[in-house]
This record gives C-alpha cells, structure tokens and sequence, in this order.
DNA sequence: AATTTTCTAAATCCATGGATGTAAATCAAT
DNA sequence: ATTGATTTACATCCATGGATTTAGAAAATT
C-alpha cells in the first residue's frame, strides 16, 4: 500500500444517512484520510465541492431528488481534478457503463465489504481506475454488446460496398452538408455530373433523398470505412 | 479454481515459434486443458478454428502478415462462441481498446508471469472477461479520454437547447430520414405547419437545409437528449 | 390581467433537389 | 480486341424544399 504525503480529502456525498455515518466512520478509522464534509444533498455536494476541493468524492448514485449520475458529471465539467467513485445499491450494466463514461474513476457496490470499499479509494487516489472484478466483468459484457453491432453492421449485406470511389467521394462531401454546387466546386466537375453521382447513389442504397442517404452512410460505418481507406 | 466437466479445447495461434512452443508446453502441464492445435499463422488458424471449434484461442496479435485485431474479427463473425484471449507484446491504450471492442475476452501482455495467464485462461473459460489490473486501468483511462469529448460537446453552448419541444419531436423526425409530408402525418398537423417548425429549427442551429440540420443534431448528442428525456 | 412563447396554419415565390434518358471518353478486365 | 464499368456531362421536367410574411389560439410566465 502506498503512503500519502497528506491526508486525502475525502467528501461523501449518499442521502441515506445511515448508510452515510456508517461510511464516515468507516473510513475515519483510517489514518490516511481526511474528511473534508458529509451530506445527503446532491446539490449541496456540488456546493461542497467549490468550496473544498477535494481529493476524492464518494457519490451515492441513487437518490431520489437529483440523479447522482448528473451530480459527477456537473463535478467533471468543474475540472478541479476531483477522483469520484459512485457508490450503488445495483450491478445494473448500464448504470455502472454510464458512470465510467462521465467519468468516474470507480464503482463500488454498498453491499461490498468495507475493505473493498478502502482498497478502491486507495487505488482511485493513487491515479488508477477501479472496477471490484465481478463489475469490470460486466461493463465489459455491456462494452462488448455495444459495439458488437456497429462492427457486425459492417459487415453483411452492407450497400455502401457497392458504391464506385467516386460516389464514395460525393457520399463524404454529403455526409459533411455540402450541396450539389459546393460538391461540384470541391470535386472540380460540373454540378450535372454531381446529380449523376448522387442519383446512382440513392440507387444504390435504396433511399429516395441525400438526408437518407447521409443516415445510412453514418448508419452503416461510412466513417469508417473512408478513414480506414485514408490510413490505408 | 474451478473444475471443468471436460477438458477445455484451446487454440494457439503465434507467429513466434518460439514463444508458441513455450506456452504450449506451459499450458500442457494443466491438467484442465487440451491443446487441439497450434499454428504460426492466423490464415491457418482461422481455419483451424472453423475445423475444431475450440473453447478458447490464445491469438497472438503483433503479426506481421496477417493483423491479428482482423483474425479475431474473422473467428468472432464465425459466431461459435469461441473464447478469445489476445496475447501481445504491447501494453499500448488504443490496441487493448480496440480488441475488446471486436469481442477480445482478456488481453495478456507476453512478459507477465505465466500463472498470470494460467488465472485468465480459467477466468474467460469460465464466461468471464479478464483483464490483468494494470490494463484495465489503461483501458478505463482510453475509454474515458474517448467519451469524454462526446459529452463535454453536449454542455458549451448547445444550439439544440434553445429547440422547443415540437421542434425537438420535430428534429426527431428528420433525424430519421421523414420529408414534410411524413412529419405532418405522424404528427397529425398541417405540412406547412412543419415547414414553419423545420424554418424555426435552421434560425436556431444556424444552418441552411435538413441535412445540416441533421447532422449538426446527431453530432452534438440529439439522441442522447431524446432519450434522456423519453426515460425521464 | 397582461405579456410572451409556443404551436398551429396558409400564401407566395423562388431555389434546389431528384428522376430519367442520352452519350462520350477513359479504364480495367476478359 | 471487345466488353463492361466508371466518370464525366447535359437537357428536361416536375417535385420538394426553403425563405418570408402574416396571423389566430393556446399555454406559460410575469
């Protein structure tokens, strides 16, 4: 275990006040912390925030007035370098998918021993990120469900595939809200010939106007495809 | 550790000789598993996956003739729910991202110890994900950076936020490719009704037709709000 | 109670978009 | 050498889209 040079600063922020004292308490059995503040207010926590700035921030992500979700994400836009962990009730995928990607450093079930909860606020103030083993597994069960489509999408029966490099240059600048005179004057042809393209287009991917085909270009992976082929 | 009903078939897949020979001989003194084959390359060892459908494939992806990401693309489109664990040589952000993303169960550097690899064997076998500490951490830092931009886009100054709720429903539609006539349909109002909300919507996203519309709706996070709102 | 915002609607006018057919030059493949 | 695909181009015609103005009713705010 490392050794802080001063005490962290701690604040705790869970509108349960149980569990709240049982956490205080908890931690200020340990010689390493200092807790800056307490409260079962979101909004209040925020406040707190401003004004101590603390290390780290234990948020209970299930309150009934303000979503403790919203809270990190108010704390991040601050950017005073505040580490948060979310503290939950549930190993819902989706809540522990959602509190990682605005940010928090880790999530830690209530029900878990008091030992995980201090080995985790060791780790996130040390600069690392921490997930107890059983919900790492599932984020990345939820990760993996995610973007198992947009990459499976790709593959198929994907029409962009039919489309000449040509019309995949026309699809780009469409993609991009450029008109038939501006694709004309960036591709140095006439705008006829831009008509011509994008009609084969529409053809090709059975949609009867440019936004449509624009949705099904960013639908399918376009992007994609055109950086893969620039890098190529 | 868990005890496996049958031996777990495992793949190796490594264009170093070398090290192929000296997993092979370490995973061979497991009582638990069943080396079905090994292979220096990944054409071949896709084949050899179609051909003995192994529990798990250890796939070396730092090859030079035949990327690795795209060998494990290939067996994950195959779909026999074959286990796999990425082996590289290389701690770097991006490549652990991207694995994970195309369906990687764990993700192993070469220079760990080999019980390391022992422990994430039994780990995936056992329908979990595996990443070694340290690279869970690189992977959450990578995650973060990542999804970071995408909500930060949505604070700033949001021209989506001065839409009022028609517009928004609106804005919806077109996002998904309607014309006038559609929108006034599914929203029982007049067309020239919906051509007043569209003209409203492009003063206020400061844009010229549908398309950029659209596009600036799907790249500042329209869909997140519509859904925020619709679970709210 | 008074005011502002929002939602509805229509008319008008012009610009842009889209469908269709034709066709020539170039290039790749058989 | 010939075929087929690609890229270029234009004409024509009609449909749709977009700008602008005006305006009544309802709802929210002050």
């Amino acid at each position: 275990m490392r050794e802080f040079k001063r005490k962290a600063r701690v604040l705790l922020i869970d509108d349960n006040a149980d569990h709240l004292r049982g956490v205080k308490e908890l931690i200020s059995l340990e010689t390493n912390y200092d807790i800056v503040g307490t409260t079962t207010s979101a909004n209040m926590g925020i406040n707190l925030v401003k004004k101590y700035q603390p290390d780290l921030v234990l948020m209970d992500i299930n309150m009934p007035e303000k979503d403790g979700l919203q809270a990190i994400q108010e704390i991040e836009k601050l950017e005073l370098g505040t580490k948060i962990i979310a503290l939950s009730g549930y190993d819902d995928a989706d809540l522990i998918f959602r509190a990682m990607k605005i940010g928090a450093k880790g999530y830690v079930l209530k029900t878990m021993a008091s030992a995980q909860l201090i080995y985790a606020i060791d780790e996130v103030l040390s600069g690392k990120v921490y997930l107890p083993s059983a919900l790492s597994s599932r984020f990345f069960e939820y990760f993996q469900r995610t973007f198992k489509e947009e990459s499976s999408n790709q593959n198929e029966e994907n029409l962009l595939n039919y489309l000449t490099s040509r019309e995949e240059e026309v699809l780009d600048l469409l993609t991009q809200g450029n008109n038939y005179k501006a694709i004309a004057g960036k591709l140095f042809i006439s705008e006829t010939t831009v008509k011509t393209h994008v009609n084969n287009i529409f053809q090709k991917l059975q949609v009867n106007d440019r936004t449509q085909a624009v949705l099904y270009a960013l639908n399918n992976g376009f992007a994609n495809k055109v950086r893969a082929k620039i890098s190529a």
